[in-house]
DNA sequence: GTCTATAGTGCGATAGAC
DNA sequence: GTCTATCGCACTATAGAC
């Protein structure tokens, strides 16, 4: 008899998810998490720092993944491809397997203040280190800041349509196809010469 | 001998602001900020919410007054006399007097996750109350949402001036070149005939 | 104003992997 | 033996209910 079954902390995670959409997350106690996954409220805390984090936890991956992609782009590249590599690092944390997930953590995140509040300080330290990793690639600091807030403004844009109904397409699909709406938004030069590359 | 003194909030609000920069915010107890404050623990949640929220009560204003402006302007009106309007607004709540608490105020969010993260849903909200009463002037949704991220973003930048040490110069004004610096940012036409205005 | 549920912490004990 | 995950229990503070 083994003493504990191992992916606690993905138990976890799908206990809470199931357990908010049933009662709510108000409702819903550390306690009773813990119990349907198969271990005590201790060891929730030692997976998680608090009870919001339980959705949370991989974010700093995703950061990871934007900057490291971000910092493979050569010095000095164009901010445009950077803006392609940093989007590219995104997608890689949105394989479609991942999608029925997303839906259901995006569901609960919008209905629930203290989450939403969360959500809102994960994509503030997330836009930081994009600041960061776009700044190491030789961008100014302002640029760097716009160039960070319009990856995210397209991540956000591909990220709703990727959890709509019926969605076939790729999160990286999504992304150029937002892309491609900002930049005749913003309209103006520069865009004509990516698109014949 | 009075039951009790007047403005209670307010002498909670200086209270906890003490006590914080005292302790730090997790050392300090809502009792502790009850208690400096002359009453009861009790009393403290009749005011706030939650123990975050001490340093927030005031939002609303804010976000009110920049609709209430923004919805003072003629319907169809130039989006830089949006801008103008909005911002004006939300330099009604910082007048002069304001400052020292402000910057005290500063200090701990930016010290204190669970205040920053409470920063960023104000934020937040305070930009969804800008769309609407943007779209309202005839803003399209996009115009409206791109336009409400520009006023945040240049009430930003001059607020941290604002806050800066010896800084004497008023909100009004330092939204006003930080909205130039945004402008020639950005460059492009429409700017230079609001300058001969 | 009092009472209570629950979030979250500190610390020691314990079971299994190596 | 060490290391790591878990448990158990006591405890404080937040926040809401009565």
């Amino acid at each position: 008899m083994v003493r504990w079954q191992p992916g606690a902390a993905d138990r976890l995670r799908i206990a809470a998810l199931d357990l908010f959409e049933e009662h709510g997350y108000d409702q819903t106690t550390v306690a009773g998490i813990a119990d349907r996954a198969g271990v005590t409220e201790r060891t929730f805390y030692r997976h998680f720092p608090d009870k919001r984090e339980v959705l949370f936890a991989g974010s700093e991956q995703l950061a990871e993944r934007a900057s490291a992609a971000v910092s493979a782009a050569p010095q000095g590249a164009a901010p445009s491809l950077l803006v392609d590599a940093a989007l590219a690092g995104l997608a890689e944390s949105f394989p479609d397997e991942r999608r029925p997930f997303s839906r259901r953590r995006q569901a609960r995140l919008d209905s629930e203040p203290a989450l939403r509040e969360r959500e809102l300080l994960k994509l503030s330290t997330l836009k930081g280190t994009l600041v960061g990793a776009l700044a190491a690639r030789g961008a100014s600091a302002p640029a760097a800041t716009m160039t960070a807030e319009a990856v995210l403004s397209v991540f956000h844009v591909a990220f709703l349509r990727w959890i709509e109904e019926d969605q076939q397409r790729s999160m990286a699909e999504l992304q150029q196809e937002a892309l491609a709406e900002l930049r005749a938004a913003l309209g103006g030069a520069g865009t004509s010469a990516e698109e014949g590359r």
